[in-house]
RNA sequence: GCACCGGUGGCGAAGUGGCUAACGCGCAGGUCUGCAAAACCUGUAUUCGCGGGUUCGAAACCCGCCCGGUGCUCCA
């Protein structure tokens, strides 16, 4: 089974292969460390993990590189406002984001890259470019990249240039540029700022060196993957392209994806519009974290996911279908033997499923045959039909579901305790959902205690018993379900 | 202004020339149950923004229009 994704590069769809035969590699952009990571940042990394999981799920080995930017205009400016220098503002948000990945459950890629630890690679890469005259210092002792001396710029966002090119004609702010179009490869120091002694002079890194210079270090000067939202497409990964390629002179990623934006409510996030949300933000008010990976990652990457609090009701919903379904086959008791013609909808439902994500990603549709087949299942259940043979063909199906999807396992009451208990040093109390807390306040060995109880008084015929322990369980997000299999309670 | 993407049931969403238009959520009725929950069954778009056209045949292709969104600048 051969991944076909879209190329921004190529526009259409190919196929995506190990070109060494031996692993994928390839580079993601991460994230600028500022501020908290809020979730549009979190689909597209999300998205990313659909990718490398499905990679995987393939039999594809996977080298994926992300980087983490941790000095930049933003970063040096809010470090300065907290009157502390970036190399103690940066790190807090660093923890902060690998703690929400871990929330929404993102593999880890296998090379994190920080920008301060390669200031030395940007610097060659700077030199290497002036060697070819790709790059030229000015006045102030900045350096830019020559846009002139690659006249392929714009072949990845389809941009004509032709028309700006003409640098002398354009009224330039910045005179000391050649071209008003050419970009900043080294900025020269400037007073109070974080800066780096360097044969090319003192200063710090533009922003587009870094990827360049850490993905050649660690993927090679030609690389299978490079990913990152949509908005990066330009200038950033163009940017890119052109300082790698003008020095290699090989193709710097083969294969490019781009992340569509999602929408809040309709419109574009964002924090004057009060539509902007952490993670954390969500988990506070009570959304689980599965839920919000399931509501960001089931609208295909390419497709603008329009997100709502309603979305996440229905995601919550859809977990709570399959969780209930996995422990009604665990806990079972099935007679033995096998139905063949759940062996086939098993078969059937991994294949289609399969397929669905080998077209591009397409993770609406992949979900359609396992609902298929968790109706199938359950409808043989209550007909006996279903048998202890069937019940692992069903479970590997639903763990290649999981194996990319990660929602069925609930391991949710983590990511909520850590925000809470953030949110309580962060002095953001009263963000706290009522009952939140409460919902926690019940260990697993109370809840059996209630439900043995309710269970005998259930014996005896006293339901109103019964119903008064139900209804103070519920009140704390504890639902109970008779079967004939027994008693099954789970957390809302 | 230029460019691009989209408009499918109450909501989300798949489907891009031909089977009864997936799947999830919601809602209504039923079965089961002490009552529930879960599960299952039935119903929930005679039709895919609007108007033309191409075709034996279109939600899908072409033209026009309306609406929503995005990019062209820092942004995942």
């Amino acid at each position: 089974m051969t991944l076909r994704l879209f190329n921004t590069l190529t526009g259409q769809l190919d196929d995506l292969v190990p070109s060494d035969g031996l692993a994928l590699r390839m580079y993601a952009c991460g994230p600028t460390v500022y501020d908290f990571g809020h979730i549009g940042n979190f689909r597209t990394f999300l998205q990313v993990d659909v990718l490398r999981r499905f990679l995987k799920l393939t039999g594809v080995n996977v080298l994926h590189v992300m980087n983490i930017t941790d000095v930049d205009d933003k970063i040096i400016r809010n470090a300065a406002a907290a009157g502390i220098p970036i190399s103690e503002y940066t790190p807090r948000f660093i923890d902060a984001f690998f703690e929400d990945l871990e929330s929404l459950r993102v593999e880890r890629p296998e090379q994190i890259a920080r920008a301060t630890d390669h200031i030395d690679r940007m610097v060659e890469l700077v030199q290497r470019l002036a060697a070819v005259g790709a790059a030229y210092k000015t006045e102030d002792g900045s350096w830019y990249f020559r846009l002139a001396a690659f006249p392929e710029y714009g072949k990845l966002s389809k941009k004509d240039l032709s028309g700006m090119e003409d640098g002398a004609r354009v009224d330039v702010d910045e005179y000391e540029k050649d071209s008003a179009r050419d970009f900043a490869l080294w900025k020269a120091v400037k007073p109070g700022e974080t800066s780096w002694d360097t044969p090319i002079g003192r200063g710090r890194p533009g922003w587009h060196i870094e990827c360049s210079a850490m993905a050649m270090e660690y993927l090679g000067e030609s690389f299978d993957l490079h990913a990152g939202g949509e908005d990066l497409m330009f200038p950033h990964h163009e940017n890119e392209i052109a300082q790698s390629e003008s020095v290699t002179h090989k193709p710097f990623a083969r294969h490019w994806m781009h992340v569509r934006f999602l929408l809040v409510d309709g419109r574009k996030m964002s924090k004057s519009e009060g539509n902007f949300y952490t993670l954390r933000d969500l988990l506070l008010k009570g959304y689980k974290a599965s839920a919000i990976r399931m509501a960001l990652i089931s609208v295909p990457y390419r497709h603008q996911l329009n997100f709502t609090f309603d979305g996440l009701t229905e995601a919550t919903n859809a977990i709570e279908r399959l969780r209930t379904f996995h422990q009604r086959l665990l806990q079972g008791n099935f007679a033995a033997g096998a139905n063949p013609a759940l062996r086939a909808a098993a078969e059937k439902a991994q294949a289609d499923y399969m397929a669905a994500l080998a077209n591009d990603l397409n993770t609406a549709e992949a979900r359609a045959p396992i609902f298929d087949l968790i109706r199938t299942s359950n409808t043989a259940i209550d007909q006996s039909q279903f048998f202890a043979g069937d019940r692992d063909a069903i479970l590997a199906v639903l763990a290649s579901f999981d194996a990319v999807f990660d929602v069925i396992e609930d391991r949710d009451a983590e990511p909520t305790r850590r925000a809470v208990e953030w949110a309580e040093k962060a002095g953001r109390v009263a963000d706290i959902a009522p009952g939140l807390l409460a919902r926690e306040s019940l260990n697993d060995e109370a809840i059996d205690a209630l439900v043995a109880e309710r269970t005998l008084a259930k014996k005896q015929r006293n339901f109103a018993r019964a119903d008064q322990i139900r209804n103070e369980l519920a009140e704390k997000g504890i639902l109970i379900e008779d079967s004939k299999d027994g008693v099954r309670w789970k957390r809302k």
